[in-house]
DNA sequence: ACTTGATGAATGGACATTCATTTTTAACAC
DNA sequence: GTGTTAAAAATGAATGTCCATTCATCAAGT
């Protein structure tokens, strides 16, 4: 038996390794033109490893999501004060999202663009976490309501749409256009236009 | 010889016909479940068919979008007034984009997802039309910033993004939600919130 | 020796594209 | 208007490629 020692180190780490490896492929070179080898000969495994980790092609790119999504939401609890005024919360959501996103160009690529592919893919998606993450938008938008900062006829969920939309907009718009300028740059006029959007 | 009588009508109409039911499947099964063969049945022609009015597959789904892009122009030009305030002009902008995307849900679909497949395909569609889309925004914003109702420290074409950005979300969730509402119900609430965040 | 993990060549199916053949069209002659 | 003909359009079966997935076999660990 291969347990202790080589399964919580190897066997996770393998998993990992074929992870990062898709990523960087499918970033450059998008999902369908991207075979299954290219993957396996990029982590250094064979070809039928990659089963021995992912049910199929598809699932794959499902767990890079979720991988990705659960370091995104790990980070944002651990940074977001729970304590503070709602202006200074969406300031931070702001840029949290614009400094995660950027960080890593290659997952970037994927998320903005790779995994938009399909009615599918995205109804999945935007089921999953992403509606959580739209929920902690809103709140933010409800107790900046509720404090009285912001106009009280905005409905919250629309507003949090609205933020998610800018961001993304923005987050795409800087993988499109390979500048060299980090895309948290972008973070101060972010929140200016949207609370002045928002204030009462 | 065919040509005049026939050329004029059958060809250009078949071509129509094929793009038609290139949409049709495409917002159904996505570009990749998608075969050639199923567009070919659904316009009712015969799989080579195809070729002669597109080079390839992906031709087909550029033509879509050049087919819609055009479209929409049109109709944009032919109802944004050149006359009248930046405010009044940008609240027709919204209410057009939303009520043109809102029009059609195939092809919706298409251009809210699948279309966004890969950084290639990605890539071109920014460097054509929707770069002078943009661009038609950032006039606006900068028009109302010399009438002095906007704030003049914003950035026309980040602005110009920002909006875009609201408006994509917008019709993204749309599509998703396949809702019964349509789309241009929400124009009202995105110019409420982008006009509060622009004007000075 | 036995279990688990890894390998990679072989398989099978799917599907874009081609092209030899057929059908349609319309210009012309009578 | 009818027959003739050659070009243009359309057809769809056949081709060839590509690639995800499988599985018989091997290696390592205990």
């Amino acid at each position: 038996m291969a347990r202790s020692a080589n399964n919580v180190k190897g066997t996770a780490e393998k998993r990992q390794r074929i992870l990062d490896a898709a990523v960087a492929e499918i970033a450059r070179h998008g999902y369908y033109q991207t075979t299954v080898a290219m993957i396996a000969r990029r982590a250094g495994v064979a070809d039928g490893t990659i089963y021995l980790y992912f049910k199929n092609k598809d699932e794959l790119l499902f767990s890079i999501f979720d991988r990705a999504m659960s370091r995104f939401i790990r980070q944002g609890q651990a940074e977001l004060p729970d304590e503070g005024g709602a202006e200074q919360k969406l300031r931070r959501i702001i840029q949290l999202h614009l400094s995660l996103v950027g960080a890593d160009q290659d997952l970037a690529i994927i998320t903005q663009v790779e995994l938009r592919h399909s009615l599918h893919f995205m109804d999945q998606l935007s089921r999953s976490q992403v509606g959580e993450y739209l929920g902690i938008i809103a709140d933010v938008v409800k107790q900046g309501q509720q404090e009285g900062i912001f106009k009280a006829g905005t409905d919250p969920l629309f507003a949090a749409k609205a933020i998610f939309g800018i961001l993304d907009e923005m987050a795409t718009d800087w993988v499109l256009s390979r500048r060299n300028v980090r895309l948290e740059t972008k973070a101060e006029a972010v929140a200016e236009l949207l609370l002045g959007g928002l204030r009462r």
